[in-house]
DNA sequence: CATCAACTTGACGTTTACGTAAACGTTAGC
DNA sequence: GCTAACGTTTACGTAAACGTCAAGTTGATG
């Protein structure tokens, strides 16, 4: 208890709050292996302390990030992508902004379409509930007779 | 050509409009195996004629359903559980409609879940390119001056 | 009748996204 | 100085979701 503590105000020396590895492991309900698996596939880029990870919080930012691409069913490749987008919009590295833009819009098509599947499945499942309502109506009408 | 609708007109033969592993291929932008896969996974039951698939309206609307799973990142056995309740709902073999409504209920969450992730995605992006629109305009200013 | 296209069933290969285990280093506490 | 906790790399294993042959069948066509 107290050691987490230490090493964490150890770790802060003024540079702001950091995390070990395991700290994101259990904040963000995943595992260390796959953390690690994500910075092979370069999606994340902590810091060192020697031979140790040290995360801040942008790289809590990104992992939040990746973890709802995930649910969504973006493929890490694509996640990639986005972060990729992210991080040329914060530096500026974008060449051309135009570009960037037009990247932008193309993750906003993907967006929108997962939207309009999302859609049509929650309107075909309150189709589904209406009947299944329905029925157990006809059911308590029956058992009146 | 003439070939492809004699033969889906031999096999119509009154009981409605029926289709080849081709056809659906083609129509939902997916392959033959896929299709074979999906089936092997208990997703699809198709007809057969002598040893060929033969589908109908309600294996179309299955495939869509899997598809569309698919696009919002659901496994194919949470895919399978969601068939499960439309045809639960359909055959009325649910024994206790409570339940079935429950199970709806539990998809409700999975799917609003899913939305939330996907707003919360879509307000980034376009912080991100509300920024970057920001920096195109101040860009323009430095060049007026 | 031969052939060709579309379909079938295996069987094995591949990619993605990690899990799991081995072997080792570092720091804290007794 | 030893152990326990936590971390590291390396390597192999695995489940999901198909892809990719191979080999055979079936039906329509020249």
């Amino acid at each position: 208890m107290v050691k987490l503590l230490e090493r964490r105000t150890a770790a802060t020396e003024g540079t702001g709050e950091t995390w070990g590895i395991a700290d994101l492991a259990t904040d963000f309900a995943t595992t260390a292996r796959a953390i690690r698996f994500y910075e092979a596939e370069g999606l994340l880029t902590p810091r060192r302390d020697g031979q140790r990870r040290v995360y801040r919080r942008r790289d809590r930012t990104r992992l939040r990030l990746i973890l709802r691409g995930k649910r969504l069913g973006f493929s890490l490749g694509e996640i990639r992508e986005i972060i990729g987008l992210y991080h040329d919009a914060e530096t500026g590295e974008a060449g051309q902004l135009s570009l960037l833009l037009g990247r932008i819009a193309e993750r906003r098509a993907d967006l929108e379409a997962k939207r309009a599947d999302l859609e049509a499945a929650l309107a075909e499942l309150n189709d589904v509930e209406r009947g299944c309502r329905q029925r157990l109506g006809e059911i308590a009408e029956e058992e009146k007779a």
